[in-house]
RNA sequence: GCCCCCAUGGUCUAGCGGCCUAGGACGCCACCCUUUCAAGGUGGAGAUCGCGGGUUCGAAUCCCGCUGGGGGCACCA
């Protein structure tokens, strides 16, 4: 049908922006290739009198392989096509991909789930809606569940000579590649089973013998052009594409031939994936002109690379994206800084909400090279979310990072659970700029918990400061404090502010060494703040402590 | 080996022929603020726009070549 001038996906948006205008094509206004590669359809179909069909609307799916924990590229690729189909009041489907009975691995399935229900990817159709049961009207949204459609391709092909039966083995296919490598060839399928047999003899193998079906690549038609949205035009040369198989001998499709039935049916508009896909494009082109349907648009992503430049893999350390959740990372940070990882709306933005983010999506604005996963850069952004967040809800947040057990992470199991929500409320605002990531919630409040803190005398003693200096001092502290009326912050800094400068010690010294003796560290939230969220009992006790610890440890070096 | 894609500071990027003595952000360094750590503020280092040819009055921006990086080449997706 249809042939996109040849040249750059871009250049022509401003035609089809005049185009659109005058025929009130509202949905190609944020889409204009949309406009191309189905609007001609649809305005036929407008000149029959008819209204625009379903397929006028977006819809873009995302169809991950149920192999294991969908990575951060994979998700990567989910959260583009989610914002391009919400930006366009479009539908986002979700298809599983199970066609290998090989690599399916248990509970994949629920992982990609978690996964996007976690980042708040909510899908319109897919194999499971929130109440159980697949949603949507083109379903099943399971391949292997669709069997019969992809056999009805088949057989249309190997009716129509587009596709022939092989029976080639193994271990022939493997002796044909090293020989093609060894020659410095190109590698690809001999047509042994086409060129050896007659049609007679596939026939009747075919009725007999295990065998897989292969699609004939017409070489005689020139130069196969993808049209890809974001790179332009790819050309490639079929005689160097071979004849890959689409019908496995376990009756299973291959993805090839899956992925065109299902976009075709499910009547997806734009294909939206990672670049890795590119090379594939012109046998899905071909699959789609030899069976007669119109190709949606194809956009590659660029790839999300590891440190070292490479695709991102396990070897990468943190990739799957449940990780980064159990991490203590925000959906609303982790989505837009995945969001910056291809795409950019100008030279300052970067910080966005959710609704700007769908808001501002634009393909036209969607990068070709790969990135790097700069994850110091994500962690700085959650940091800044986590800041942004009410204190309130913050609270909610972290406790479930307190309360798991401390092997992973949480609190110390000597720590009663459930911990006590309303006190973790009150300890939130004294740790949250200082957070970054929320499984560092224990950590910087664990000595909250805990009993009484036993430093060392040589830690209760400041920088600059001698021990008996430091022994008097935080024996008159204590002393002090017995003294004060309220506990609160104003009246701890009252007295002890004016204290440092009586006993000839700076604040920092003063208070580093109050800091260690009530909290049994040398870094934490603000000391007042602290003091008070400790409560009175428990500092003067462990200022008392602290004076003992000290009065022993000058004891035993005055008597050796 | 064959095919394809890509190329702006360490990283993410803006830039679509003159606004660029290349802008922003992360990270890094310094200073300020300061009771520690953060957060915040100010300033700084860091890119001959991979290299070489063109086109043009003028190129990071267009064209060609090279180099480099990446991806693909399965009865895996």
């Amino acid at each position: 049908m249809h042939r996109f001038p040849a040249g750059h996906s871009r250049l022509p948006q401003s035609y089809f922006r005049v185009a659109v205008n005058t025929t009130h094509l509202e949905s190609a206004l944020n889409a204009p290739l949309t406009f191309l590669s189905f609007g001609i359809r649809a305005l036929c179909y407008n000149a029959r009198g008819g209204g625009w069909s379903m397929a006028d609307t977006v819809r873009v799916r995302f169809a991950p392989s149920p192999t294991g924990e969908p990575h951060i590229g994979n998700i990567r690729t989910a959260l583009f096509n989610w914002l391009f189909a919400r930006h366009s009041g479009g539908s986002f489907v979700l298809r599983i991909e199970d066609t290998d009975q090989e690599r399916k691995v248990e509970g994949a399935l629920d992982s990609i789930l978690a996964s996007l229900r976690w980042l708040g990817l909510d899908w319109d159709e897919g194999p499971e809606s929130e109440n159980g049961g697949s949603n949507g009207d083109y379903g099943p949204y399971v391949q292997s569940e669709r069997l019969g459609l992809y056999r009805e391709a088949v057989d249309r092909l190997l009716a129509n000579g587009d596709a022939y039966p092989c029976f080639c083995s193994p271990e022939r296919l493997d002796a044909m590649r090293k020989e093609q490598q060894r020659n410095q060839q190109p590698p690809g399928y001999d047509r042994h089973c086409l060129t050896e047999l007659t049609s007679e003899e596939r026939e009747r193998r075919a009725g007999e013998e295990r065998h897989v079906v292969r699609f004939r690549i017409p070489t005689e038609g020139g130069t196969v052009v993808v049209n890809d949205y974001i790179r332009g035009d790819v050309a490639y040369e079929p005689a160097l594409i071979d004849d890959f198989v689409i019908l496995k001998s376990d009756g299973f499709p291959t993805y090839h031939l899956a992925n065109v039935v299902d976009d075709h049916f499910m009547q997806i508009t734009h294909v939206m994936r990672a670049e890795e896909w590119l090379p594939s494009a012109p046998r899905h082109v071909l699959l789609y002109r030899a069976l007669g349907w119109e190709p949606p648009v194809l956009a590659h992503l660029p790839m999300i690379l590891g440190p070292d430049r490479a695709k991102l893999s396990k070897r990468h350390g943190a990739t799957s994206t449940l990780e980064y959740k159990n991490s203590g990372y925000l959906p609303e940070a982790m989505t837009n800084f995945m969001a910056l990882l291809g795409w950019s709306l100008d030279d300052h933005t970067e910080v966005f909400s959710r609704d700007e983010l769908v808001e501002h999506f634009d393909l036209d604005r969607v990068g070709k090279a790969g990135a790097i996963f700069n994850a110091e850069k994500l962690t700085w952004m959650n940091g800044l979310y986590i800041r942004q967040l009410p204190a309130e809800e913050l609270a909610e947040r972290i406790l479930p990072f307190l309360e798991r057990p401390e092997a992973e992470g949480g609190l110390p199991d000597g720590v009663a659970r459930p911990v006590d929500a309303a006190y973790v409320a009150t300890l939130t605002p004294l740790i949250q700029e200082r957070l970054k990531r929320l499984d560092e919630a224990p950590g910087l409040l664990s000595f909250f918990f805990e009993g009484l803190p036993t430093p060392a005398a040589s830690d209760l003693v400041p920088k600059g400061v001698s021990p008996e200096q430091a022994t008097d001092a935080l024996a008159m502290v204590t002393d002090k404090l017995e003294a004060i009326g309220d506990w609160n912050e104003e009246a701890l800094e009252a007295t002890l502010r004016p204290m440092a400068e009586e006993l000839g010690l700076k604040t920092g010294q003063l208070f580093g060494a109050i800091r260690v003796a009530v909290t049994g560290r040398s870094v934490s939230p603000p000391l007042f703040e602290t003091m008070v969220a400790l409560g009175r009992e428990r500092c003067m006790d462990a200022l008392r402590n602290a004076v003992g610890t000290l009065g022993e440890s000058a004891a035993q070096a005055s008597s050796p």
